[in-house]
DNA sequence: GCGTTTGCGAAAAACGATTTACACACTCGC
DNA sequence: GCGAGTGTGTAAATCGTTTTTCGCAAACGC
């Protein structure tokens, strides 16, 4: 290979020949470890400062730590997860770490190579957003560093979880569109290439609490789900299904903000409005959502306190805590103007128009 | 440090010592290099396999690569870097180069903090999008990484550029825009904290390109630019601003879909139609200008084969190449429903037409 | 048949940090 | 005054790779 010829870094060992000290003294200094006099900290202090230098995190990862930490997102379309990540590198910014981030896709086995990625540059702890490893799997990369995972719902004694209370915020959702006078109430679920136990996935988690809301609202019949993705296409394919029911649903609850905006589209398309004919809620508050012209009702998780949750979480774990901790936060009902009561009940059959 | 008890990782030597030859064949054998009969590499590959061991990044990068490659994003809010993410992680997988992406943000001091990261963690090379950086700056990097720039204009020697050419984009929306029988044509443009050549900037150059076609056309007088910001809500001030003007503009052009749907929204809660009272086009044709309710005429760069572009110019680059290349993608206009013909002349400036 | 390639493999020296072990000079306590 | 701490600094080992250097045998040229 011919590399071409670059600037040699400068090493810790230059600047220890620079301040006349030993490399022990300088690596001493960088890492405010015991042992070192006032005035040594100060001739090598002032040393890097000369030589403009920075250790390499990958020879520190040699004989320890990278002050490198692996967030693993399933894509970056969503923009939830920028929260997440705002969340987490404002956490981070007071600590010596940095964070980087890489898509774990749709596929599981994409996934597993995106994490042994990052275990093999030896990142100091890993984030795993809403991933589709089994619980399994999970636990053998917790094995070998630390981890948290977000938005999964088992637990584990091996990792630490940071979750939203997926079954809170869409029942808040249900009983909304119910109070408002709703009976034939639909939801868009998501479908993905896990083999984690369903009730561990959020987005099961979700419609399971759209069922069992229904339920306990005698609308057990009203019982309505389109199977599809939380995107926009998803949210347009699912929609489109549930409106060729007959009689068709006079709300739509969407898993997720991107899908709901896709259902958006089709209730266009088909000449429906919104809320006039078709009520429509999403979930996770983007900032979509709250575009006037979109006004969607959506469940509100803080993601930037989740993100931060989970940079606090991983370095207590890289500090050395074993003991698995679960922090939750509590969603809210954003209502805005997609949702409204259903139109006035033109006879037992309603309007099919 | 109290360090958690983990599992030690399978090395070379482990590897070597099953097979029970010397770490040299094996490391031969990883990199395929010169010098290793058939039967010894079989040996090798079955004792790797049965060990399950993966080479790790940051030993290895002591000694040269690490296979890794450094994604710097200004944010990841803009689904249009999904795509040049997407083009550049497929371009990828034929090869051994993993990317890890960073957030830049919307500061140069955090975007340089981005850049000295990834240079401390030993990547191999970097792609920067639409960085906020000098030139001066952007060269440094060059001369210890090699670099590729995107959605930059300015020409290096020293690193690749890859970029739309937004000149002609922005040509064709306000074309379009002319032809459609327009003339009070306004524009959003996005100021930020880059200290690069105003020329280097995509929203300058694409604000430029604005301004120069109103002027062949006769139409300098009804130049009318919002600095702002490509955002969500950069867009809803700015076209609030544009219309607050008399007469308003009976079209927006923003430079960016972003701010586009921010443009939608200030209409909306004006009470204003589009295109009936105010057609509005943007730049990037992200998925939601796609979407029916929103049908946002676009111009159309093609994000994944930048990003694919990118990723082989890296490794080019990473190979030896010392030669500057420039890849330009050629943008196309998407025409949606939100551009249409100016409401019926009511004044005695008429349509040109 | 003898020196010279050539092919294959191993031993050892890097790479740049951290960590361990130890040396040295003081200060105590009694 | 002497053994036992302290505080401060250094030398050397170590991490897991790649790369360089070298050894040994077989093949080759003449």
């Amino acid at each position: 290979m011919v590399t071409p010829a670059r600037r040699r870094r400068v090493t810790i060992a230059d600047v220890a020949s620079h301040a006349q000290v030993s490399i022990t003294a300088v690596s001493k200094v960088i890492n405010n470890a015991y042992g070192v006099s006032p005035a040594m900290k100060n001739k090598v202090k002032t040393a890097i400062e000369e030589l403009n230098y920075r250790p390499q995190a990958v020879a520190r990862g040699m004989r320890g730590r990278t002050f490198t930490i692996g967030l693993v997102l399933p894509h970056i379309r969503n923009p939830f997860f920028a929260d997440i990540l705002d969340g987490l590198t404002a956490y981070l910014e007071s600590t010596d770490y940095q964070a980087f981030m890489i898509a774990g896709g749709a596929a599981r086995k994409v996934e597993h190579r995106a994490v042994d990625a990052l275990m093999d540059r030896q990142v100091d702890g890993i984030i795993m957003v809403a991933p589709l490893a089994s619980k399994a799997r999970l636990e053998e990369v917790a094995k070998e560093k630390p981890l948290v995972v977000l938005a999964r719902h088992e637990r584990s004694p091996h990792y630490d979880s940071v979750l939203d209370d997926d079954e809170a915020g869409a029942e808040l959702v249900v009983k909304h569109l119910i109070e408002l006078g709703h009976r034939r109430i639909a939801h868009i679920t998501h479908q993905d290439d896990s083999i984690a136990r369903p009730g561990d996935l959020l987005h099961n988690i979700r419609s399971g609490s759209y069922e069992r809301v229904m339920r306990e609202h005698g609308l057990a019949d009203e019982i309505a789900i389109a199977t599809s993705f939380y995107s926009e296409q998803g949210g347009y394919d699912g929609a489109r299904r549930l409106l060729g029911r007959a009689p068709r649903p006079t709300a739509i609850f969407a898993g997720a903000d991107s899908a709901a905006l896709g259902a958006l589209a089709a209730l266009h398309e088909a000449g429906l409005s919104v809320p006039g004919d078709v009520s429509v809620a999403g979930y996770d508050n983007t900032h979509l959502a709250a575009l006037p012209n979109i006004a969607l009702t959506s469940v509100d998780q803080d993601g930037r306190e989740m993100g931060r949750a989970a940079g606090k979480l991983l370095l207590e774990r890289v500090e050395g805590r074993m003991t698995p901790v679960r922090f939750s936060v509590t969603p809210s009902l954003v209502v805005r103007g997609s949702t409204a009561a259903p139109a006035a009940p033109a006879g037992p059959v309603p309007a099919v128009r």
